[in-house]
RNA sequence: GCUGGGGUCUCCUAGCCUGGCAGGGAGCGGGCUUGCUAAGCCCGUGGUCCAUGUGGCCGCGCGGGUUCAAAUCCCGCCCCCAGCGCCA
């Protein structure tokens, strides 16, 4: 969430910031957010007065009382009233309290300068587009054909015991995930990130520091009768971690590469990708988060892309870089870039990473500040950024369908021969005949 | 899961039994003193509010309750430690 402090101050300057987003909602929240925490700053006002004069009576009694009981009976009447009084007005304090976090969870974060302006995702700017498309001599197949005829997954099965979206991966196309994963975090730990395997779940409170409200809904699974939630990202226990801390600066920035699999409903994705293993509920995901300095937050943000783009070129996948408009961005995000891997079966490209700059919107909400010098009392939110490495049933699927060849083989990128013991292409088992 | 012990400001710790403004130490930062890279002294080192001051309010794991008053008493929950149980 934004800092209600720095609403206060320049509450125009944030007005015009959200109207760049064209959602009607956002600019209802805000206004809405202004006169609740007035009113709640008045009704605060006169409940801090009526406390400070209940513990002057309060005193006294403690006084009087040492003096001799009798002389305590009536400032003890008068201070039971203003107690009454307290707790009628903590009440009021308290429910517009409620709305005032409510609502200032729900106001956007605030969008870099740099960040386009549109609509919509079709005003999404492409920023380069790289590698050359693979050019086919025969009709490419889709990795939903690949994956049958070579075998490496079965997807009705996994329908029979879970349901949609969901696939038992198989043979070699296991050892691929792996090899895949493997190679990015390798490459991630040559480049000072520490990886870590997360808690694959979180308590609601944490969580509702990291994500916006909505996804609760349509996001996130939550385990029957406890107070947890799988996670949908390794981006949520990797930024949640350090809620409530504050950095010396010479600590910062602090790099994560977080693996783990991801959980995600897809609702309101009906319809959308349901063959094959694009859009699957379960997946594994190679995560970088950054902790850093607000001013060194759109450095890292050009990093944690050239590290993602480093992947794919290494994978041999074509694909371009999109920055993504005010209108469609995330709530949460004040820049955000979208890696696009060119999939030659539905000759269009598909999203495969996202990389998100989050400022000071997630450690506000999770508390999370530094020193500005060492040791001293001054402190300030620090940035926020995280962005996809690399997530596997999208990178297989760019790869099967990318490196595939005539008679069937799959090509396996050299960066993952290493990887793979050696071995160079996924062929079709062998036919008895 | 059971039994017992615990959670206090950045860290350590006192206070809890017996309710009355959370005290001490260390580290760190700033200042003063001094012949030096020693030693000493003073201030600061949770959050928040606006009327910005010798100010108010809140804060002792979290949430309730009792009370004029709760770190302290009562209830529920979370987490840590030890032992037992279970277990890849």
């Amino acid at each position: 969430m934004l800092d209600i402090r720095l609403i206060r101050k320049d509450p125009e300057g944030v007005r015009r910031n959200i109207m760049k987003r064209h959602r009607e909602a956002y600019l209802q929240y805000f206004e809405r957010l202004l006169s609740v925490d007035t009113e709640l700053r008045k009704k605060m006002s006169e409940l801090e007065a009526k406390r400070a004069e209940h513990n002057k009576i309060t005193r006294l009694i403690a006084q009087q009382l040492k003096q001799g009981p009798p002389q305590a009976s009536e400032t003890q009447n008068m201070a039971a009233k203003l107690s009454s009084d307290i707790g009628e007005m903590e009440k009021v304090v308290e429910a517009l309290r409620v709305e005032r976090d409510r609502l200032l969870k729900l106001v956007p974060n605030l969008l870099d300068d740099t960040t386009p302006d549109g609509l919509d995702e079709t005003a999404n700017v492409v920023v380069r587009s790289v590698g050359d498309k693979p050019v086919f001599d025969f009709e490419p197949k889709s990795h939903v054909d690949l994956i049958t005829q070579l075998d490496l997954a079965d997807l009705d099965r996994a329908a029979k015991i879970a349901g949609s979206r969901f696939y038992f991966l198989k043979g070699d196309l296991v050892l691929l995930d792996l090899a895949i994963l493997r190679f990015a975090l390798d490459r991630l730990v040559e480049k000072g990130f520490t990886p870590v395997f997360p808690p694959e779940m979180m308590r609601r409170e944490a969580y509702e520091g990291v994500t916006p409200l909505q996804d609760f809904e349509d996001t996130m699974y939550k385990i029957e009768g406890e107070d947890l939630y799988l996670i949908a990202t390794s981006e949520h226990p990797l930024v949640a971690m350090h809620m409530d801390e504050t950095f010396e600066p010479e600590e910062l920035p602090l790099k994560y590469a977080g693996i783990s699999v991801n959980f995600r409903k897809e609702a309101g994705a009906h319809g959308k990708d349901t063959k094959g293993i694009f859009r699957v509920h379960n997946f594994n995901k190679v995560e970088q988060v950054v902790f850093c300095r607000p001013e060194d937050s759109p450095k890292h943000l050009e990093e944690l892309l050239s590290n993602a783009e480093e992947i794919f070129r290494a994978l041999e996948v074509p694909y371009r870089v999109v920055e993504i408009c005010s209108g469609d961005i995330s709530p949460k995000n004040a820049k955000q870039y979208d890696v696009e891997a060119w999939m030659p079966a539905q000759l269009t490209y598909r999203e495969v990473v996202s990389t998100s700059n989050c400022t000071s919107y997630q450690a506000v909400s999770l508390n999370i500040k530094y020193r500005l010098r060492h040791g001293s009392a001054e402190k300030d939110y620090v940035h926020t950024l995280n962005s996809t490495a690399v997530a596997t049933p999208r990178a297989l699927v760019a790869i099967l369908e990318n490196h595939q060849q005539r008679d069937g083989v799959v090509k396996i990128p050299r960066a993952l021969t290493p990887y793979m013991n050696g071995r160079t292409e996924i062929a079709p088992k062998a036919k008895p005949t």
